[in-house]
DNA sequence: CGGTGATACTGA
DNA sequence: TCAGTATCACCG
């Protein structure tokens, strides 16, 4: 830095010499000592303001937990983004969102804070952008993914459905590629009208004002071994609104680049050429969970959830009324989930 | 898995 | 007594 700012100056003194090699060295000189004092003058009433007043801060410090890093923005009262590695070993564990709770974040001042009044009764529910599920093997590490900096107001439908099935679907990447990155975020993209203006709108929620985004983001990085040649590269936006079981996960697919355009961020700065990766969904069917595989898939956990006889009968009897025959893995669980709790319910009795 | 809300409990 | 917290039932 110190030898681009000696470069800088010798060109400039160059420039003074050439422009007045007609008349004296001396007067050169001296007007090149001039530039130099006003130079150091303004470095020092700088030097002075930041030293005694200091300069204005955004907040936007990069901010470490257990499992997951993210930026906060002050502004929005969310995360710019928040990234996370998952791997096979990571998901596993026994930490249940049962045991966690939504809370303001503590490590951020209170003035740019969400709180849980913010999203109460909002008509949005609050949304993980580094996931509860992500997190299985700490209750720290769970419990952090609950504070409000890591939460973006989002549509019930599309945070319980599509979203949903695509971090699930993150998570089944560790299965076929050693490491997967995720970098997730809101947006806020304009609407374009008739006359081809361009306006940025949104929603602001509760007395802490936070921003309802009209999009969420998410960049996958994929590396299958030790090889870089396996990396491949995913970016989607999707829209704060409910998706059908109908829309393929590549609709919603987006480059690199125009992902960066519109979010004003640069994703793996270390990885050369991220835009030259192959895609993620060249090397991968990127097909998320459909209608019959995700509802099996979610009376599964409401089975194995279940705490009286009642209530297990009726997630089996809603899953046939959508006309979906259980497969073997559910009848199974049922069937162990019913005899504990007919075991539990003899023993109350006795 | 992703959520909400009602109610019971607890401690100053 | 009241606010914060834990537990439970329920929905997609």
């Amino acid at each position: 830095m110190s030898s681009h700012v000696k470069s800088v100056r010798f060109i400039s003194g160059f420039v003074f010499g050439s422009v007045f090699s007609t008349g004296s060295c001396l007067v050169a000189l001296k007007l090149y000592k001039h530039e130099e004092e006003k130079a150091e003058s303004a470095s020092s009433t700088t030097h002075q303001l930041i030293e005694r007043v200091g300069l204005p801060q955004t907040g936007a410090d990069v901010r470490f937990y257990f499992n997951h890093i993210l930026s906060y923005d002050q502004t929005h009262r969310t995360p710019r983004w928040v990234t996370e590695h998952l791997s096979d070993q990571r998901l596993l564990g026994k930490a249940d969102r049962k045991h966690c709770r939504f809370k303001p974040d503590p490590n951020i001042p209170e003035l740019f804070t969400a709180r849980n009044e913010d999203y109460l009764r909002s008509g949005w529910s609050r949304g993980h952008m580094a996931p509860a599920g992500d997190n299985k093997i700490s209750e720290q590490a769970m419990a952090e993914t609950f504070y409000l900096s890591n939460i973006v107001p989002q549509n019930y439908e599309n945070n319980a459905g599509f979203w949903n099935r695509l971090e699930m679907f993150c998570r089944d990447l560790t299965q076929k590629f050693g490491d997967v990155w995720v970098v997730s975020g809101p947006l806020m993209l304009p609407r374009v009208d008739e006359n081809g203006r361009k306006t940025v709108s949104y929603q602001l929620i509760g007395e802490d004002n936070v921003a309802v985004p009209t999009h969420l983001y998410k960049v996958v990085l994929v590396q299958r071994d030790s090889s870089e040649d396996s990396r491949a590269l995913g970016a989607f936006v999707v829209p704060n609104s409910p998706i059908g079981f109908d829309r393929h996960l590549t609709e919603f697919q987006v480059s690199l680049s125009d992902l960066e355009r519109m979010s004003g961020l640069t994703f793996f700065p270390k990885v050369e050429k991220a835009e030259e990766l192959k895609s993620l969904c060249e090397v991968d069917s990127c097909q998320l969970m459909d209608f019959k595989g995700f509802t099996l898939y979610i009376s599964g956990r409401k089975v194995a959830s279940a705490r009286t006889l009642q209530r297990l009968e009726k997630v089996m009897e809603e899953l046939r009324d959508a006309g979906i025959t259980p497969d073997d893995y559910l009848n199974n669980l049922h069937l162990e989930k019913k005899r504990e709790l007919l075991e539990k319910e003899t023993q109350k009795k006795t």
